[in-house]
DNA sequence: ATAGGGTTAG
């Protein structure tokens, strides 16, 4: 090569006159000008494996004048943009000086970008080139543009895109259709993409697997598979690359026995089984639970590459095979940020957000990969659920410091982050810092402020979220009507609630019921409540018959709660919350014999309660503490402390309230102590010792708060003029000054 | 001289 290159660079120039001696720019070529097709500098651009060899090149034509002529520099152009060698930034500095760039040279370049990771120059030099360019856009434009825009989910541009290519006579082309379908089906409109794939009159494979995907991809396999039957019936034969939609769609469904009769299709028909559908029917037997069939498949595959073994490692660790994960992790011939961002998940999801942070950790000291998107959320989701804002903050700081960019995704798990550990100003300031939010953006607000008790204010953000034209989805409605529900709105939760399918299109779910049964519960009407039960249109789930049985508690109905709760164990016998409901209204009753054979039965039956666990983050540490813990080094001091409490309460007449006793003891033997030695009280003790007294004291609990905590809580906050943020099972309770923001509602 | 469809982590 070199050789050769010397060779050239010694010829003689051209006679062409150079591109400075020209009185105009040589005119523009379309197709026609390849007079120096076969010049000896043009077969060395094919030959070149490196920039550096290119940049040579680049200099001889420049110098010889050959750079002016359109077709020479768009082969220039071409190697510069597609190589595998090559470098985007000096295909652009080429382009660049290209005076006048004919219709090609603008596809090529165009089409390089639609294809990197930043295709938005690609539709950038799109709007360039129809200022400049004095010929329209062809057929090979659009798909490479309708390329990028479905890569950006560019909806408003792909529009565009499709009204122009219709003015141009251009919407009969296949592939430009294709690539349309393709298009919608990335921006999630299924209906655009149906429509254009069904006036394709001659469609081929790839018109059915654009639409299969769209199907697969937005969320409707049944639609994805009955393409694919329709394409037997068109005569149209399936490819690997029909296989992975189809197979994606099983994954979709959970359908384990299809999966297989898919997998042993593809061998009957002989479709050609490449890297890429190996790793589809992989996924798809472990996301549908053929374990042995993937681990069968995996060792039987002659080629792995990244996908391969992600797909085992997050198999086994979303299973809680933590061990087989972790063997997997290291015989990854690299471990890339999805393989840590698998594990990471993996514990988050599984309720382990200690496992979850300490993998974090463990990627930041290593440093062989760097936390992206998905990393953050993660993260973001497990001290949210451990409440340590310290983490959760230096999370967001880290964001901004590494200029990641804040999507829906990270916004929706910084808000619920810091609602969770108890700030809402700060979730606030977070959502009014962005302009463009998703609905999970705004149901994430929503729920937080439900959470802090804050209804009438969730209630105002879902009508701004309306005028904002983003349309409410399920999960703002569980959101806001749990609002409704904390805050005792029961006008407004009933009128969102018979909106909801009528205004909103939303149809609602047992866990809406199940809200709204709480909505009427709580303020005591029960037999509402009941109607709306008989009225569901499916059959009650155990959190509707949960939210009737805590309403019967709270207002001491027995003969609804005995129903309520044997409706409950039918369906979810293990259900310990529901005997403790239901002997939490036997002692609020002082009816002493049914709890006591409710304790037999519960004996009886194995069932072991969850145990009470609270904890605090102070300095960046979470401490934990369960019930009549002493393993703190704190202990001594701890106990003291609530000594000290006692008897501060009993000198100004606080009376504990034995009822709430059974709501959380276990053994007998316990109960004379078991008042002090509840978790949230040993948090709080160790908080008020070691906190400075203006920091607020945050405690997160896994259980919902006993009624006789709740009350010393209260005093506490007043005594020692403290403020306490007690996160529960179902929602944040404020105290300050002897009050809580609850209003002894919950 | 240029084109369209696919697999992992949330």
């Amino acid at each position: 090569m070199t050789r050769e290159l010397m060779a050239t660079l010694s010829t003689p120039p051209l006679s062409l006159p150079r591109r400075s001696n020209l009185p105009t720019p040589p005119s523009p070529t379309v197709n026609n000008d390849r007079y120096f097709a076969n010049h000896p500098t043009l077969s060395l651009i094919n030959q070149c494996t490196s920039t550096k060899h290119l940049k040579q090149v680049h200099a001889q034509m420049l110098r010889t004048g050959l750079f002016f002529d359109a077709f020479s520099a768009s082969k220039l152009i071409t190697a510069s943009a597609l190589e595998p060698f090559s470098s985007l930034d000096y295909a652009r500095q080429v382009f660049d000086q290209i005076p006048q760039p004919n219709l090609y040279t603008w596809n090529i370049i165009i089409r390089a970008y639609a294809s990197s990771p930043n295709p938005t120059q690609s539709l950038l030099i799109f709007l360039q080139m129809l200022h400049q360019c004095e010929h329209f856009p062809d057929k090979f434009t659009f798909p490479f543009v309708l390329k990028a825009a479905s890569g950006l989910k560019a909806f408003r541009a792909g529009r565009v895109f499709h009204g122009m290519l219709i003015k141009a006579s251009l919407s009969s082309d296949l592939f430009i259709l294709n690539s349309l379908v393709h298009f919608y089906g990335s921006c999630g409109d299924l209906d655009l993409a149906y429509g254009v794939f069904m006036k394709i009159p001659r469609k081929d494979v790839v018109s059915w697997n654009s639409m299969i995907t769209a199907f697969v991809q937005g969320g409707y396999p049944e639609g994805a598979l009955e393409l694919f039957r329709g394409m037997e019936k068109e005569n149209v034969k399936p490819n690997d690359v029909t296989m992975v939609g189809v197979l994606a769609a099983c994954t979709k469904k959970l359908d384990l026995e299809f999966g297989r009769w898919v997998c042993s299709y593809i061998e009957r028909n002989e479709i050609s089984v490449n890297l890429t559908l190996s790793n589809a029917m992989l996924d798809m037997y472990w996301k549908c639970g053929g374990i042995e069939d993937a681990k069968r498949l995996f060792d039987k595959m002659l080629e792995k590459d990244i996908f391969s073994w992600t797909t085992m490692l997050d198999g086994y660790a979303k299973l809680g095979k933590y061990d087989e994960a972790q063997r997997v992790f290291d015989a990854m011939p690299c471990q890339d940020i999805a393989a840590w961002n698998a594990l990471i998940s993996a514990y988050e999801q599984n309720g382990k957000p200690k496992e979850a942070l300490a993998i974090f950790r463990e990627l930041q000291l290593r440093k062989d990969a760097k936390p992206d998107e998905v990393t953050l959320v993660c993260t973001l989701s497990a001290s949210a659920q451990l409440g340590a804002m310290d983490l959760g903050r230096w999370v967001h700081v880290y964001i901004e410091k590494q200029g990641i960019n804040l999507n829906c995704h990270l916004m929706t798990s910084l808000i619920d982050m810091y609602t969770k550990c108890g700030d809402v100003e700060k979730a606030l300031e977070v959502f009014y810092s962005v302009e463009r939010k998703d609905v999970f953006v705004w149901s994430a607000m929503i729920g937080g402020l439900a959470m802090h008790g804050r209804g009438r204010a969730a209630i105002d953000l879902f009508s701004k979220m309306l005028e904002a034209k983003v349309k409410p989805n399920s999960v703002t409605f569980t959101n806001v009507l749990c609002a409704c529900s904390h805050t005792g709105l029961v006008n407004e939760g009933r009128t969102l609630f018979y909106q909801m399918e009528p205004v909103h299109g939303v149809v609602p779910e047992d866990k809406h019921y199940a809200c709204m049964v709480d909505i009427l519960g709580r303020s005591g009407l029960l037999e509402e409540a009941v109607e709306l039960i008989e009225k569901m249109p499916m059959v009650p789930t155990a959190s509707v018959w949960g939210a009737l049985l805590g309403a019967c508690r709270l207002h001491g109905n027995i003969e609804l709660a005995e129903q309520a709760s044997s409706r409950l164990l039918e369906l979810d016998p293990g259900n310990h919350g529901a005997y403790v409901l239901l002997s939490n209204i036997y002692a609020k009753l002082g009816k002493w014999d049914r709890v006591s054979r409710l304790r037999k039965v519960m004996r009886d039956s194995g069932l072991k309660k969850e145990p009470g666990c609270s904890s605090i983050e102070v300095n960046g540490i979470v401490h934990e503490f369960l019930a009549g813990d002493n393993c703190h080094p704190l202990s001594k001091e701890i106990y003291s402390k609530l000594d000290e409490i006692a008897a501060r309460l009993k000198s100004i007449g606080y009376v504990p309230n034995k009822s709430h006793l059974l709501q959380l003891i276990e053994e007998d033997d316990m109960k004379d102590h078991a008042l002090s030695l509840h978790s949230e009280k040993l948090a709080i003790a160790f908080g008020l010792i070691s906190m400075a007294p203006s920091q607020p004291i945050r405690v997160v609990k896994n259980l919902r708060v006993c009624g006789d905590c709740h009350s010393v809580t209260k005093l506490i906050s007043k005594l020692y003029g403290r403020e306490i943020l007690l996160r529960d099972r179902y929602r944040f309770h404020h105290f300050r000054g002897g009050h809580c923001s609850c209003m002894d509602y919950w």
